[in-house]
DNA sequence: GAGCATTCCGACCGATCGGGTCGGCATAAC
DNA sequence: GTTATGCCGACCCGATCGGTCGGAATGCTC
């Protein structure tokens, strides 16, 4: 398994969050029965995406949530990262975002002299596939996805050549 | 984490058994000292790797194994496959290959009448992303890598457009 | 200000599974 | 027959996932 159920309802919410439309707060509880998830469960995912900034909290009766920012301009590797942590292939991978190098620590290999065990440019390379689906999706396509069936393929800024698959409902 | 130590391990035992280059059989043990894993672990994940007809073993002394294929014929998506078994980005996530349609089936949902959730279209792409990076990578490319430090970009049938990065030691 | 709805937070907990070990048997070379 | 190797089932342990529980803080509403 990629990804945690952590996740899957975290996106889930902010997907509830943005077909709300951003009026008044909306309360955890309603979500937790549209989506039919366990209430308990999603407080504290809800904390997450708080901390990250993704939602902003209305204490308090007729409290509740709301996004910070336009569907449009939330892109889902930011929000995986911040539920589920950096997504890495295989526990000895390093993702060293800022230097765009991905280390690759072999675990039981503690020579380093030897060049690197093969796999590392598997895991880069899966890595990078991931990590690319992910920047390519908005919180728009998604809700867009449950609403419409069929997504055309977002909103540019997407290097040309690269294709995403187009997926029917 | 997206794989196991079994598919770690067991993609670098072929690429060990691949650069021993199909002469005498390599004894198992051999493979371990090199490598440097458990040897007693090896033994369960190489029983994965012959039944999926990968390498070919002899037993008794002076015994071990050998690739069945070519590196160049041996593909990583099949290999992970029969490692770590179907890759899933969600438990909720059916790899149906056979329709080309991806089932997501929502663990919580239980009312199928409202369209399936957006996570859907997520799952999709992400698997996809990983789906195309092990199916563009073989047991040569790794071969190759571990020797020489940067590798080409394979050997054609990729179709065009389609970018892997090039990774340096 | 009493009550209620809601967010917030730490503690706990059971099941599953990843990652391995152990012991023993089967088989074949020497 | 001894030795090296493959083969295989049983076992085991720690981590983590996927929650639950109880309660405190906060702020509307009447």
């Amino acid at each position: 398994m990629i990804f945690t159920t952590k996740a899957e309802y975290g996106v889930r919410l902010l997907v509830d969050l943005g077909q709300a439309g951003g009026g008044d707060p909306v309360a955890l509880k309603a979500i937790a029965e549209r989506e039919n998830l366990p209430l308990a469960y999603l407080e504290r995912i809800v904390a997450l995406l708080r901390k990250a900034g993704f939602v902003e909290s209305t204490r308090g009766a007729r409290g509740g949530y709301l996004l910070t920012r336009r569907p449009e301009d939330i892109r889902m590797d930011e929000v995986i990262a911040a539920l589920d942590g950096p997504i890495a292939p295989m526990s000895c991978f390093i993702d060293d975002s800022a230097t765009e190098a991905h280390k690759v620590v072999c675990s039981h290999h503690v020579d380093d002299e030897t060049g690197p065990c093969g796999t590392k440019l598997l895991w880069t390379r899966v890595h990078g596939g991931v990590v690319r689906a992910l920047q390519q999706t908005t919180l728009a396509d998604l809700i867009a996805f449950e609403r419409g069936g069929v997504v055309a393929l977002g909103a540019g800024r997407r290097p040309a050549g690269d294709v995403l698959p187009v997926i029917t409902a």
